[in-house]
RNA sequence: UCAGAUGGCUGGAUGGCCGCUUGGCUUCGUGGCUGCGUGCAAACGCAAAGUGCGGGGCUGGGAGGAAAGUCCGGGCUCCACGGAAACACGGUGACGGAUAACAUCCGCCGGGGGCAACCCUAGGGAUAGCGCCACAGAAAAUAUACCGCCGAUCCGCCGCUCUUUCGGGGGCGCGGAGGUGAGGUUGAAAUGGUGCGGUAAGAGCGCACCGCGGUCCUGGCAACAGGAACGGCACGGCAAGCCCCACCGGGAGCAAGACCAAAUAGGGAUGGCACGUAACCCGUUUCCGGGUAGCCGUCCGGGUAGGUCGCGUGAGGCGUCCGGCAACGGACGUCCCAGAGGAAUGGUCAUCCAUCCGUCGCAAGGCGGAAGACAAAACCCGGCUUAUAGGCUGUCUGACGCU
């Protein structure tokens, strides 16, 4: 399985959908994901969104969260996402101070748990 | 050297790896437009240049002094409006200047504070009118009443006393008429202050100085300042309670506004099909003719989602010179310097840099750890206000010491 294309999530719809599809949690973020609908997915593609709340703090912290947040997303989504996936990394009040390599394991295991949950709904094998 | 006052600048640095955004040049792919050729036509092929979309390469730019609060002033856009004025409402408020404009800035004046440098000041009008002045206090705006002082003058004669020519007269005391106005613990504020004279007691009643008032002179563009003689002193405070005077002001804001425009529904035009028996409308009625209502197609305009523009050459930055005490203005040269839109301008690691803590060392310093001010453009400018770790630097004042 070859790099994934990743498009950006820019409609608050997609991100109300996702927020009813799989979400796992853990110290340095949240992960929401669910099937991209099939007028909108394009093969080699998956699609990735951010959020960051006023619980984590004023504008600079906020954006300083997303921008960690969409390092480590660079990181491992392009290997590691399925095609035809929505992705929503939310952030968190620790993600501004959690360790780089902490906050990328925190991605590695919800993703993991969250494609083992979303497995049964979507009936796509596991690669 | 110490203490203080007041401006200006700055707002971590370097490198490795991985990214974002926006220009320029170049190249590739692709779509459409135009021209030429072939062809009856549909279509196909070729082409310089321009252009839409997608990708590659090279190269350039990419948060702030407050980007913040959204408190003033403008540009810009749309809406309203015949002109002007008045009224209403809102704002401003010593004087002179700067400016596109301002509630900003500069200079200057008045008042208050400080030994000083300097700081603070919403600083028009209280005989245009209304209103208010709590508590305390005798009294709070009108000059009195109350307590108090006096009782010289006049009256009474009540008491004591001196004198007597027995009519009375004098002195002291008492009461009254009356005189007096700031002495009365207050208060934010008390009807000019202090001193001397004066008086029965007192009082600008008189005088000196200070304050106050209008007049005149001098200086200043002016606010105002200084001086002179005069007036015996009237006019309490609050206008940030209403108000009066002078000046200024249409409203809403880039979610302004302009353009392109899917699906669905609906509107209009038009063509075809069906129905033309029924219903309704029109031509007076029957007949007859036309139309409406159904389905399908094409076109048109409005318009939602969505998209494009507005959106970066500007009251622009920097440098030199000139004018001005300054704010600022002028001339010349030079530069192009963020344009996102779930919102780019970064993520991470290392070293250095200052900061703090612990520890070792006589010391220079070494080792370990923590942590890196406030705060991120959202149409753009000029200000104000507020937040801000640390660093650099100019000028001035006072005290002490030395020469």
């Amino acid at each position: 399985m070859g790099k994934l294309l990743a498009d950006r999530l820019k409609k608050r719809a997609d991100f109300l959908r996702a927020q009813k599809g799989v979400r796992r949690s853990s110290a340095g973020l949240t992960l929401e994901i669910c099937a991209t609908p099939d007028t909108i997915g394009r093969d080699g593609h998956f699609r990735l969104g951010f959020t960051a709340s006023r619980k984590v703090g004023g504008a600079v912290e906020r954006n300083r969260a997303k921008r960690r947040l969409r390092a480590v997303a660079q990181a491992i989504l392009p290997l590691q996402a399925r095609e035809r996936t929505d992705y929503v990394l939310i952030a968190r009040p620790a993600t501004l101070t959690r360790p780089y390599a902490e906050l990328m394991k925190d991605l590695a295991s919800c993703l993991a748990a969250a494609h083992l949950k979303l497995t049964p709904l979507t009936g796509a094998g596991e690669p």
